[in-house]
This record gives structure tokens, C-alpha cells and sequence, in this order.
RNA sequence: GGCGCGAUAGCUCAGUCGGUUAGAGCACACGAUUCAUAAUCGUGAGGUCGAGGGUUCAAGUCUCUCUCGCGCUACCA
């Protein structure tokens, strides 16, 4: 049987849309491979789809006052609309809220279950919040210490003696959701036994052997990838919870699971197999050739933050099952920047897919424009950096100047010359494209090896190739003197050869020119092998583009954005950067203290809206002595990355206060300052040093911390109510 | 703090087993050219390979220490 080749990439979680840094990390180099594959002719499927279980999704659909079915809807509407728009190909972009992930999951996990050794049962007594009717995790859960009489000791410890507590350890328990007493109940849970799975984990990820034979090629996974799987295994695994006490997600399928379903991380990855079933079942095909035996690659693309995942946790259920195929390699690529921070949908910094297709809408090529700017700048091997002007560099420099303008030339030539018809020609094309043949060929090992980035410029070169070879030959001087002269028809032959093959390689990069290059030659777009049929052909020699073909009038590919008698996709571009600047602009005046000056209406800047806490009485505030206190000294505390100790001065004394925003401010701006004390904190330590009390700060939208101080200097050890 | 990955020309990046003078594209300078979208072609300049030690006949590559960036992880009262 032929080979099997099955490509997925990560589910994105239906919480909200994607940006381009998605774009780049884990759907355009599967969608580049993807197309590549299926014009080699090979039997390939790409599945993905929506990922739609979590607590997340029930929290917002809480807030928002909807159900969790209304936003997995629209968000998986959104996605899966913007990457349809964009070309990426997937062969199904499933959702995991479809009856048959539920079975497939419910199937998986009962399988493993039966086999008896990959699961174990932890009963754990957890309090159970009657009104709510539901589990509680520890920290909602307050009550009074055993150990120290405190009265508001969390359930995972207390925060007066330092204690670490289980909830059922509280004297007199109280929900923070209900306020009420909860009520114990016993609860049981799964643990996947991941431990067991270390040694041949070890052997298949270092080696690439799997139960004792060659799997793959352990040299071809990227470094990263490598080294962050033998960190964990150095590490030791450990067995993983893998259901939880909730009501939106995939029942446990037992007697005994009822109202609890399985952890996310164990149903999503099964959603490749769900997608790939519903797929054969869409084609009439059978799914499990494509996930069973010797014949099958598996390759999942992703983000570098799902490494372990796919390279450990999945395959250790894949193998417990047996049967399925393991991954022969997972080329995760790092992150993407975008204008030099990361992408932050509160701050407003970056583009989402959606966007993008909105705000170009009238920009020619938006699709294929964005896909080359992120191709060329895809984040391989580390992270990289989306800017708008290497967008509009890649785009009119080399889409347009090199590729775009090489092709118009030859058509028009073509035209000039021989009335739009592929000249009769003779010429030995094994040994005259012997050059392009071999850069395509070289474009072919650079896709195979997942090294896109490269594989790109290849066609770049292949064109720039083309450009340079019309130059030395300049069919244009031999013309007038010589117009019949064989030269030129062997040059123009030539080079429409070298058309024929960008139309094909251009294919997976940019799969909306493709077919707009081929059609110039009358041909018709890719499909599936051709790739296979172009390589073979120039290996034997064979025309591309035979003679006697009709080639159709010239038009402009990629019209430049840098056009001086048309500024309207410049105009596009600039946009862009103003809402950029625009950001910047009102972050640093809100920075410098000023009064908002005239934030421009581009800019939205949402309000917090903060998980409201339960209510409280005015005694509950009176219990906090709240007091102004100026720094002294600040130091980092060794060996613990955000603390800082405090000394601060509280009027009558100094006391030490350890606090957690090392990462906020540098210890030398700090002393001086003065800001607010919860006096009456319960003394704590941390990292073996005494805190005596804690400081306000408020927390921005970008998760940054500001103190909290008065607006005047007041006197030391002055109350605040 | 621990672990992992990265740092190469002004910018973006290649560099395989340690082996000749460290490469490409963009930008820059000069020249050629006019079929073409102010496009194309050629030549040139541009490097302490993050810093410092070590191994070796030979180090961008191996090793150790350090600096910076990103991620995972611990700490966050």
C-alpha cells in the first residue's frame, strides 16, 4: 500500500481569533508542506480544527452572560472563515464539540482504562459547593487554620502560620462562591501514568528508535524541540490528572465519572484522530489507514508552547494504546514579534487574521502578500519579528521587482517576438535548465526537510536566475539587427520553460499567483502530482510549456505598494503603523502621569473589567490596617527571580516586607517611594526571610504593576481607610 | 534560582563531520542596460562569528565561565 502521510496542526482554542503570529507558528508552514505533498502525489491528509472544551470557555460564557455553545460558535465560525480566506488547505477543520470526538475520546480512554496498568484512581475528598452545585478548587475554599486558629486560611494553605493545608484540614469551610459551608464529598480522578513511559521516550526522541527499530530521524528534529523533550525526561515525568470535575467537556464514560469529563490536553490531541474519521467518513476512505501501521508519516505542526505535548504526552497515549502511529517529526517553530513586542490583544499590538483580511481588503494580493511576508520571516528555529516595512520590502522588492516583473517581461516578449504563441524550438532542455533543475531540486530537500524559509527564497532565486540569464542574452539588442536571429527563440523558449516551472513552485507559498502565473501559459492550475511530473520532466528533458502553446495578454502580478502614481495600498500599509504609533503615543502618555492627550479614535482602550469577588460587610474592610510607609532599601532576594525585600519605614518601624514584583520595578528606582502597607498582614516567610506585611499595587491591562501610594506625602504610619 | 534554545555584515538570515580566503538577500557606492511594474544585470565596500578562557596542527563549529534575548519551571500574601 502506498504510503500514508498525515499532517496536523494544533487545534486553536475557540476563545478568540487568531493573529498572525498563529498564522506563522503552526498553519502556514503545515499548509506550504500540506500543498507540497499532495502536487508530489502523495496521499495526504491535513486535519485541524477547533478546540472548544475548558474551563476558559465556561468562565467567559459565565461572564458574559452566554453560553459556552454561543462562543465556541462564533469563534470557530471566525477562524475557521479567515483561514479558508487565506488559503490555508486544510482537508477538514473539525471541532471537538462534535458527537464523534466524543465517542473517539470516550473510545481512547476506555481502552486505556481496560488495559488497567496505564490509569490509576486517586479518590480525593473535595468540598462540593451546594448552590452552585459544584466542586471547588482549593484557593475558593476559606476556613479557619488547624494548625494556628487564623480564620481565613485558604484551602491549600494558610497564609497566617505558612501551613500548607488540603481543604478537608479548614475548621468551619466556607465556599468564596457561595459563601455557604460546602460539603464533602468524595471525588475520583484519573491520572494518566506518564512516568512509566520515560525509558522508551528517552530512546525514540534521543534516537529516533521505536521498540528497537529505526522510527525517524533524531537528527532532523530541531535543536530546540530536542532539547526542551530531554529537559522534561531529565526532570522525571510525572503521572498526569486527566479528568476533571466539570460540566463542559466529554464525560468520563464510567459509572463512576458522572459530572466529570476529561482534561482538555487529553481530548484535544485526539481531535486529530476524530477530524481524520469524520474526514474518511466525508470521503469514503478509511480512517485508520491514515493513523495505523508501518506505512504512515505522522507530522504535527505547532507553536513552540505545545512541544511537550506532542513530542511526550500525546505519543505516550498514542504507544499505551498501541496500534497508532507516533510522530516521525515535530517541527515546532518558535514565536513571531510583531514590530518588536510581542503580540497583545489588550494593548492592541498586532493584527489578527480577520483584521488583516478586513483592513486589506482593498489591497490586491492580501492574501499572498501576507503569506510571503510571513514565509520569508517565519520563526524556524527562533523567534522573529513581523515589521510593516519588510512587509512592504518583500512584497515590492521581490513578489514584484523579481518575480512579478521576470514573468512580464517574457510575456511581453513573447508577445513582441512571436505574436504570443511558444516558439518551435529544439534546444537540449536537460542541459540547458541543468542550473534551475538543480535549484529546484534543491527548493524540493528544503520543504522536505521542513526548512520553508529557505525553500522560499528558492523561488526567488529560480526567478532572479531567469532575470539574469534574459539580461545576458538581451534578445531585445539582437532583435534589431537580427530579428529571425535562433537565438532569441532558444532565450524566450527558454525562459518560458523557467515560468512554467515558477507557476509550479510558487504553488505552495503563494497559491493564489500560482494559478494566475499559469494561466498566462494556458495551463491549468496545480494539482495534485504535478509537482512530481515538473521534476521528472526536467530530469528527462521534457518541455513544460510545449511549443505552439498560446499565451495570454501580460498583466501586472503585484502591483508595488511604493508606486508613485498610485498610493493607495501604501496608504493601507500606513494605516497599520499609525494605530501602531498610535499605542505608543497613548502608552507613554499615560506613562509620564499626563492627562490623556487626545488619544486618537483608532485606539480602544478597554476598561478592565475585573472578575468581581464576593461582597463584603463593612467589617470584613475594617479588619485590614491599611498604612502609609516610605521604602528604605530595596534588594532582590537570591535565588528567586520576582522577589524583592523591603525595608520600609512605618513611622514607628521599620519593618521587612517581601514582595513578589522583582519583575515590575528595579530595586534601585524603589527606595524613597512611599506607598501603602496592609499592616496587620499575618507574617509570612518566603524564601527563609520574614515578611511582615504586603504593598498595593494595581495591575494594568498589560499586566504591568504600578504602586499604589498617596497622591500627597503623608506621614509615615498614617492610617488609609 | 534551575533547565532548554538562541546571539554570525547596517537589517533579515544560511553556515552539514572541526579543515582553503565565513556566505546570500536587502540597504549602500559605482558601472551597464531599456523588453519590463522607476523594473533588470554586473562590480565593489561592508565581519573581533555576543565577551573571555581552554582543547586542537586547525574553532563560527568542541569545552568551560560570563552577558543578553526567548521559553519551561520554582518562588509571588
Amino acid at each position: 500500500m502506498a504510503k500514508k502521510y498525515l499532517i496536523t496542526s494544533a487545534l486553536p482554542y475557540a476563545n478568540g481569533a487568531l493573529h498572525l503570529g498563529h498564522l506563522a507558528g503552526a498553519y502556514l508552514p503545515a499548509d506550504i508542506y500540506a500543498r507540497f505533498m499532495r502536487s508530489m502525489g502523495k496521499d495526504v491528509v491535513w486535519v485541524c480544527g477547533s478546540d472548544e472544551h475548558g474551563a476558559a470557555i465556561t468562565i467567559r460564557a459565565k461572564k458574559e452572560g452566554i453560553s459556552p455553545r454561543e462562543i465556541i460558535d462564533k469563534y470557530h465560525a471566525l477562524n475557521s472563515d479567515a483561514f479558508a480566506k487565506l488559503g490555508i488547505s486544510f482537508d477538514i477543520y473539525h471541532r471537538t464539540s462534535e458527537p464523534i470526538h466524543h465517542q473517539t475520546s470516550q473510545e481512547f480512554f476506555l481502552k486505556l482504562h481496560e488495559m488497567g496498568d496505564e490509569f490509576e484512581e486517586r479518590l480525593v475528598e473535595q468540598y462540593y459547593d451546594e448552590e452552585y452545585q459544584q466542586f471547588l478548587a482549593d484557593r475558593y475554599i476559606i476556613g479557619t487554620c488547624p494548625t494556628c486558629g487564623h480564620t481565613e486560611a485558604f484551602g491549600d494553605q494558610c497564609e497566617n502560620c505558612g501551613s500548607a493545608l488540603s481543604p478537608t484540614e479548614l475548621i468551619n469551610p466556607r465556599s468564596t462562591m457561595s459563601g455557604k459551608t460546602p460539603v464533602l464529598r468524595p471525588t475520583k480522578h484519573w491520572y494518566f501514568k506518564l512516568d512509566k513511559h520515560g525509558p522508551w521516550l528517552r530512546e525514540w526522541i534521543e534516537k529516533g528508535i521505536l521498540d528497537g527499530q529505526q522510527h525517524h530521524d533524531a537528527g532532523a528534529w530541531k535543536n530546540h524541540v530536542l532539547g526542551q523533550c530531554l529537559s522534561w525526561l531529565d526532570e522525571g515525568l510525572q503521572p498526569r490528572a486527566i479528568t476533571r470535575d466539570l460540566d463542559w467537556g466529554i464525560p468520563v464514560p464510567l459509572p463512576e465519572g458522572a459530572g466529570k469529563v476529561l482534561y482538555v490536553w487529553f481530548d484535544a490531541p485526539i481531535g486529530y484522530i476524530s477530524a481524520t474519521r469524520q474526514w474518511a467518513e466525508d470521503q469514503g476512505k478509511n480512517w485508520e489507514e491514515y493513523w495505523k501501521g508501518p506505512g504512515v508519516e505522522l507530522v504535527h505542526f505547532i507553536g513552540k508552547d505545545n512541544i511537550v505535548f506532542h513530542c511526550i504526552i500525546f505519543p505516550a497515549m498514542l504507544k499505551a494504546h498501541g496500534d497508532y502511529a507516533l510522530p516521525v517529526n515535530v517541527p515546532a517553530n518558535q514565536f513571531l514579534n510583531f514590530e518588536g513586542q510581542k503580540f497583545s490583544k489588550s494593548r492592541g499590538w498586532g493584527i489578527e487574521q480577520h483584521e488583516y483580511l478586513e483592513a486589506f481588503k482593498d489591497f490586491p494580493n492580501k492574501e499572498d502578500a501576507l503569506r510571503y511576508a510571513l514565509i520569508r520571516n517565519l520563526p524556524e528555529n527562533r523567534d522573529a519579528d513581523f515589521k510593516w516595512d519588510d512587509f512592504v520590502d518583500y512584497h515590492d522588492k521581490e513578489l514584484a521587482d523579481n518575480l512579478g516583473n521576470f514573468i512580464n517581461r517574457v510575456v511581453t516578449l513573447s508577445h513582441k517576438y512571436f505574436d504570443g504563441q511558444v516558439p518551435a524550438c529544439s534546444v537540449n532542455l536537460q542541459e540547458k535548465l541543468a542550473e534551475v533543475t538543480t535549484l529546484t531540486q534543491a527548493l524540493t530537500e528544503d520543504i522536505q526537510r521542513y526548512n520553508f524559509k529557505a525553500a522560499c527564497q528558492k523561488v526567488m532565486e529560480i526567478s532572479s536566475y531567469g532575470n539574469t540569464y534574459l539580461q545576458d542574452v538581451s534578445p531585445w539588442t539582437i532583435y534589431k539587427t537580427d530579428p529571425d536571429s535562433p537565438v532569441i527563440v532558444e532565450c524566450m523558449y527558454l525562459c518560458l520553460q523557467v515560468v512554467g516551472i515558477l507557476g509550479v513552485v510558487s504553488h505552495p507559498f503563494i497559491p493564489f499567483t500560482s494559478p494566475r502565473i499559469l494561466t498566462l501559459l494556458g495551463q491549468e492550475p496545480v494539482k495534485n502530482g504535478d509537482w512530481q511530473s515538473m521534476l521528472n520532466k526536467l530530469a528527462t528533458g521534457e518541455a513544460l510549456v510545449s511549443s505552439g502553446q498560446a499565451i495570454a495578454e501580460a498583466t501586472v502580478l503585484f502591483p508595488k505598494i511604493a508606486d508613485r502614481r498610485d498610493n493607495s495600498r501604501q496608504e493601507i500599509v500606513d494605516r497599520q503603523k499609525q494605530k501602531l504609533a498610535a499605542v505608543l503615543a497613548a502608552e507613554a502618555a499615560k506613562a509620564k502621569d499626563e492627562p490623556k492627550t487626545e488619544a486618537p479614535a483608532t485606539v480602544q482602550v478597554e476598561p478592565v473589567k475585573p472578575e468581581s469577588k464576593m461582597e463584603i460587610q463593612y467589617d470584613d474592610f475594617a479588619k485590614i490596617d491599611l498604612r502609609a510607609g516610605t521604602i528604605l532599601s530595596a534588594e532582590r532576594v537570591p535565588k528567586a527571580g520576582k522577589l524583592l525585600q523591603l525595608s520600609v519605614d512605618m513611622g514607628s518601624e521599620v519593618r521587612t516586607i517581601v514582595s513578589g514584583i522583582a519583575e515590575h520595578f528595579d530595586p534601585a528606582e524603589l527606595p524613597g517611594k512611599q506607598v501603602i502597607v496592609v499592616a496587620n498582614l499575618a507574617p509570612r516567610k518566603l524564601r527563609g526571610i520574614e515578611s511582615n506585611g504586603m504593598i498595593l499595587s494595581a495591575e494594568d491591562a498589560d499586566g504591568k504593576l504600578r504602586l499604589a501610594s498617596p497622591a500627597v506625602p503623608v506621614a509615615n504610619g498614617s492610617v488609609v481607610k
